[in-house]
DNA sequence: GCCGTTTTCGGCCCGACTGTTTTCAGTCG
């Protein structure tokens, strides 16, 4: 897929363009175009003219330049404007706090080119005397550097939503709060956040900041304004705080979660009816009348939209859904009636059947599927054909005993580097459920690991793929698959694919989930639970699922057991 | 550069904070 090559070069030219000082109309043009493709279900080099012109936010002249990409491996027009700004110089632009005019500013007049010649240029104060710049602005610049060095990249949701949630309950408790909620990404649940963002409501906002940026979790104050404060706390992630009048609560939580391209298509709606949208309400253009902004739900309401939940609010599509009355009834935690991804002490999990059956009723599980691993993975003991027999013993006889409840026999089955399975058949016919996963050989080229898992598929006994790309956030990229054709394979093969809610997998990820329920994939949302206060993890998979824009029909683990166990059997 | 049940040309989202100014530009979200 060379989607997301094209949409980091529009986002380049993007980039360019606003060093350059180009039409900011045309720059955003570059940049949504680059967030649809990246977004986009199909494989862009294999659509017609025609369908690129249907892709929003692709014209005529982008069109084009997608064509010529792909047809020439190059853009004619990139390499014409990097003639005139050097590509490094976008570079500048990921220092935060330097935005396009003051990177232009330090190409003119001091030559530099990327962000070392900066710091060293700023290290010896011949930054400060430019015109707009003084000392403490070249103060700010190098700490943008030091910042940008520290590379906080973007956090695990699962790291990020325990440490915002402890912030939000203790600065609930500061006086003068009345309303507080996490907004922001990590509110629409997005896999990985940069920061945090709060919203309270206060009659008196300045003793609600003063109480934020004495937090004994800040490292540095960023900036201390009247109603917005941001601060880095201790384990390095930036936290925004915006207060506002409980009036405007809605209309601020809404503004606060976006995303900014969501924000920005409810804005121009707004316009085009005569409204006006910000964060303090919907306003009536003409007189400024407030028509909303108590509730979030005001906003679509009075533009004549249903509800978008904040999963959904990516610009992929919910508001021309939620403008037909068709956004999906996404699935809820409360759906879940089971985990199908569960390990026990016999392989690498760090619990009896016993203790994990206690843990899953306590969660209201109708069942789980016992998948400890395969023998070929040693390293997490895994299970011989001998072992895996006596387990199925002992699950049988608990489920004779067990009321209101039941186990599945399962296994992670390992998908071996030649894309065989780690057990026979005639082994994997005797379990309930096959779970199949790729432990080894991630660094095989994309053809050989797309050919293991479609292999996997085609075995009429694998039931789910699991973690489908390996992908561990932060520590391990996404093995190389042709992702179209795993989805493909799913869909005609008639297997379900993992949403692993482990925090630092999450994978499949929500783009491909919307993707592969177009193409009608069912899905399992398991835990991989290791440990028992793992099956809490769960709420994070939901998220995804929910991101993904998946119903409760299109989820294994919310159907019955009896309805669970003939689903498993219709690909036998 | 895109887009059109107000427009094929003239629009294109909105406001807070900072640092530099002396009324505002730049940056961010």
């Amino acid at each position: 897929m060379k989607n997301q090559e094209i949409a980091d070069i529009f986002n380049e030219i993007a980039d360019l363009l606003e060093i350059k000082g180009e039409n900011p109309f045309r720059i955003r043009a570059y940049r949504r175009a680059g967030q649809n493709i990246e977004a986009l279900a199909k494989d862009v080099t294999a659509l017609s003219g025609d369908e690129l012109l249907d892709i929003p936010g692709i014209g005529h002249d982008l069109a084009e330049k997608i064509q010529e990409y792909i047809k020439t491996g190059r853009i004619k027009s990139l390499e014409d404007i990097k003639e005139e700004v050097p590509g490094g110089l976008a570079a500048l632009l990921s220092v935060p706090g330097l935005g396009p005019k003051t990177a232009k500013l330090l190409y003119e007049k001091l030559k530099i080119k990327n962000v070392d010649e900066l710091e060293k240029l700023a290290r010896e104060h011949k930054v400060s005397g430019l015109p707009g710049i003084k000392e403490k602005t070249e103060e700010n610049i190098l700490r943008g550097i030091e910042m940008l060095k520290r590379g906080k990249e973007r956090q695990p949701l699962g790291r990020v939503l325990p440490i915002a949630s402890e912030i939000v309950e203790q600065l609930g408790k500061a006086t003068h709060v009345e309303k507080i909620n996490i907004a922001g990404s990590l509110r629409r649940m997005k896999d990985t956040v940069k920061d945090i963002d709060i919203l309270a409501t206060s009659k008196n906002p300045h003793d609600v900041m003063k109480a934020f940026v004495h937090l004994p979790h800040v490292k540095e104050i960023l900036m201390h304004g009247p109603t917005k404060s941001s601060i880095v706390i201790k384990q390095g992630l930036q936290v925004d705080l915006r207060v506002v009048e409980d009036e405007s609560y809605g209309a601020a939580l809404a503004y606060f979660t976006g995303s900014k391209e969501h924000n920005i298509r409810l804005r121009e709606m707004a316009v085009k009816k005569g409204l006006k949208i910000n964060e303090y309400g919907i306003f009536r253009e003409k007189d400024n009348k407030k028509l909303g902004g108590k509730d979030e739900e005001d906003t679509y309401r009075i533009l004549g939209l249903q509800y978008v939940f904040p999963e959904l609010r990516e610009d992929r599509g919910e508001i021309e859904a939620a403008q037909k009355n068709a956004l999906p009834h996404l699935v809820e935690p409360g759906d879940i009636k089971g985990d199908l991804h569960v390990h026990t002490r016999q392989s690498d999990g760090s619990h009896t059947l016993e203790e994990l059956i206690d843990a899953a009723r306590g969660r209201g599980y109708e069942y789980i599927a016992i998948t400890d691993h395969s023998k070929g993975l040693g390293i997490a003991r895994g299970l011989s054909e001998e072992r895996l027999m006596e387990e199925k013993k002992e699950v049988d006889s608990l489920n004779k005993k067990l009321r209101g409840f039941k186990l599945l026999m399962g296994i992670e089955v390992d998908i071996k580097s030649d894309g065989r399975m780690d057990f026979d058949d005639d082994i994997l016919s005797k379990m309930d459920i096959v779970v199949a996963s790729i432990h080894s050989g991630f660094r095989q080229p994309e053809e050989q690991l797309t050919k293991r898992i479609v292999s996997a598929m085609k075995n009429p006994y694998v039931s789910i793929i699991a973690h489908p790309t390996g992908r561990l956030i932060g520590e391990r990229d996404a093995y190389e698959i042709d992702m179209e054709q795993v989805l493909t394979m799913a869909s005609k093969t008639g297997t379900a694919l993992e949403i692993n809610a482990y925090p630092l997998r999450l994978d499949l990820s929500d783009v491909y989930v919307k993707q592969a329920k177009e193409l009608g994939v069912k899905f399992a949302i398991s835990t991989d639970t290791h440990v028992i206060t793992q099956f809490d993890f769960m709420h994070y998979g939901v998220s995804i699922a929910r991101r993904g824009w998946l119903e409760k029909k299109d989820v294994l683990n919310t159907l019955k057991y009896e309805q669970l166990m003939k689903a498993l059997k219709t690909k036998r």
